[in-house]
DNA sequence: TTGTTTACTTACCAGTAAGTAAGTATATTT
DNA sequence: AAATATACTTACTTACTGGTAAGTAAACAA
């Protein structure tokens, strides 16, 4: 037999996370997956032999990529603030182009008691770590007088982290617009003596 | 045969939406809530014929709570501004102090796709009403100097829902104590002169 | 050239999903 | 007292669900 691609892995890990961002873990399966490929479903499970292997393979692909971010904006750990800041947003950004999907942690958010223990665990530590690097690179925004907040540098993280996922939701019931909005206002929110009303 | 308690559609009622919050509307089945009530699968078909139609009264119920909030707060239109923005996030806190409940907007933000076109309208509509009242409180609490931000109400309003919804999620990864900073953050972004750093 | 590994398919399984038709005990109406 | 409506149960169906065991063609290694 002609080996047609050989890269069935990566599509299978593809279309699972866009289904994973699109409907959710528990709203789709294996023979979603499968029939979109035109492989059958035990293929799938040669591949991720269960669907929790396939989740932790998502996460762990979320984690590479976010790591590759982290490289690309802070070249000798000396970061453009306000680029760094756009790169993550475009991660938001290309979700909601790309069929309205949402964040990783915004899918599996809602989900979060549904999956197992090392999902969670993985997922627990990603957003540690997307936490304190968002948190790090406002307070260099800061220190460097391009960024201005009130608050702790975590809370705001917190808070843009959180707004940027609950838009993402709900951007799918009031439009695309709420999001570029949203998205400016925290922008705007951090620039200095943007409180002048 | 006795009639136990007579209030079963109550009780799935409210099972159904507990569940919705605490695992989304994928995951869990007809049988979770039958076998929790002590009563068979079809009796909770009598009372929704089918997991659309207990969905649509999920997001009824819902609307009826809200409608019942804004009447709380609005007496005469005259709204105290803290007091009611107040109870809107007193929505949420109560949410993540009940087994970390997300939103209604989280959960079906989330599942967004999954859902029937009614649920979907129905949904939109809902949204819709609660963000052009928490509009209406930024805008009273701006005009009477009780609340300061910049940009307009809406978007004000969706960076605060947004956050909130996803606020919970997080939460649930992070711990709730980030949710309660992120609660502060919210209420002292809005304080007239919090810019003083 | 043979043996082994890779990447699947075929064929199946047990469990669970939502949903339905028909029956039954109780309560209410006429 | 009879008829009807309410609130279920019993018993079932159809359509998946994730998952597995055994087989197979092609690629690769010895």
């Amino acid at each position: 037999m002609i080996k047609k691609t050989a890269n069935t892995r990566e599509k299978i890990l593809w279309l699972g996370e866009k289904l994973l961002k699109e409907k959710g873990i528990n709203a789709f399966s294996y023979h979603d997956i499968s029939s979109s490929l035109g492989v059958k479903n035990a293929a799938i499970h040669y591949h991720f032999g269960s669907k929790e292997d396939l989740l932790l393979a998502i996460i762990e692909e979320n984690r590479k990529k976010f790591e590759h971010l982290m490289q690309k904006v802070a070249i000798n750990g000396k970061a453009e603030v306000w680029n760094g800041l756009q790169e993550f947003i475009n991660i938001y950004i290309s979700g909601i182009e790309n069929n309205h999907q949402i964040c990783l942690f915004g899918s599996l958010g809602s989900d979060f008691f549904t999956i197992g223990a090392q999902g969670q665990k993985n997922l627990k530590l990603l957003s540690e770590k997307i936490l304190s690097w968002l948190g790090w690179i406002l307070t260099e925004g800061q220190k460097r007088g391009e960024f201005e907040f009130s608050g702790n540098a975590r809370t705001k993280a917190i808070m843009i982290c959180s707004a940027l996922a609950g838009g993402l939701q709900l951007a799918r019931m009031s439009g695309k617009k709420d999001f570029y909005d949203l998205v400016d206002q925290i922008k705007l929110d951090l620039k200095p003596n943007s409180r002048k009303n």
